[in-house]
DNA sequence: GTCTATATAGGGATAGAC
DNA sequence: GTCTATCCCTATATAGAC
């Protein structure tokens, strides 16, 4: 592997470990025992690390949110689509974690990333209305507005909030499966009673 | 006014203002018109002022629940008490906008926070048992447990994520009132017909 | 491509005069 | 209490040798 993949895999790795305000250029580089000078012949400044990282993420968020949005889901697909998101946004932590900051200080990714989350708030607008149709979900339409409002911000602010409230336990699929059952839990009280009971069983192997 | 207190509120305006990661001892020696040196007379490091800052914080939140938890709400009680704990967090928001970043750097910080989003998830749950108990409310224990995690998760990031996605409003009124509903929307599908449509109601006032 | 050395800037914090 | 001057440290980034 060539240096400068080998950077931009180190500052992933960094930034979701310490937060991306907390590593420096010479963290970096004195993790991979390069110089910091070798550093910066490969990129112009750290801005353009943190951007080409945002472009991987958008890349497969924007993959999975086309696909989703192709065909119709019921309530067990939209449970699969939510681990996946969820594996997404861990694989990428470090922006969320500090997700103010980065927008503030880097203008394309603030641009971006309020385009993803239209994008996402357009594709649980769509899954929703979807399972309206189908009769499996009751609500008017105001009500989905409000809920996939909900969904997006529980699915963007899960990890920070897991994080602060219980620091102990960071094995990623427990906190994975717990947010992906939080986010359902917003939907089940819109649910039939049997699909309701099923979020409620299937989210019972994560609450611990 | 003395020093002592000028800092401190100067501290509070600029860190919500720009954020305290970017706020600097200088800024703030600057802003006053005073010298660094003065400011430092007045306080051993930045780390008393952010913690003198979040014990008013404390101080006016706890307040808050205690008052709430003396005495059986109905709904409309607790949309007063989510003004009402809008309205603080609002005044501190800077403590939010880098909460993960704040909570890693300060122990003492972190731990009191951790108990306040303790308290916060009592309170709601202790709301919500006691709407159950008067029939307003219909979920079982497990929903209530979720509902309350979504209910304070909400209310903690409503403003980051409001800010995220539409930067342009920033009337505290505008802001506040839609973090109101959202999180009122979380308990809405679990009342009954009228208390349901209320909401939507009272909540038509604030989507703009 | 990679290194060493260094420029430049800023933040936190202290010493000592007034 | 307040100021000036300054120290120390760290971070980003560049220059030039190899």
């Amino acid at each position: 592997m060539n240096t400068r993949e080998r950077i931009l895999e180190t500052s992933l790795r960094l930034f979701n470990s310490f937060g991306e305000p907390n590593t420096s250029t010479n963290h970096i580089a004195d993790e991979m025992n390069i110089s910091p000078g070798n550093l910066y012949y490969h990129f112009r400044n750290k801005g353009e690390i943190v951007g080409l990282l945002f472009q991987g993420y958008e890349r497969r968020m924007l993959e999975l949110l086309s696909a989703s949005e192709s065909r119709d889901l019921d309530v067990e697909d939209m449970w699969l689509f939510l681990h996946l998101a969820f594996e997404i946004i861990w694989d990428y932590r470090f922006l969320y974690r500090d997700l103010d900051n980065l927008l503030g200080r880097h203008r394309l990714v603030r641009r971006h990333f309020q385009r993803i989350m239209r994008r996402k708030t357009d594709t649980a607008l769509s899954i929703c209305r979807g399972l309206a149709k189908a009769g499996v979900l009751r609500a008017s339409e105001e009500e989905i507005d409000s809920l996939c409002r909900n969904i997006v911000l529980v699915a963007t602010y899960w990890m920070s909030f897991d994080n602060a409230v219980r620091p102990r336990d960071t094995n990623p699929g427990n906190v994975l499966g717990r947010g992906v059952y939080q986010v359902m839990s917003l939907v089940a009280p819109f649910l039939d009673g049997d699909q309701r009971v099923l979020i409620q069983t299937l989210g019972r192997r994560y609450i611990v």
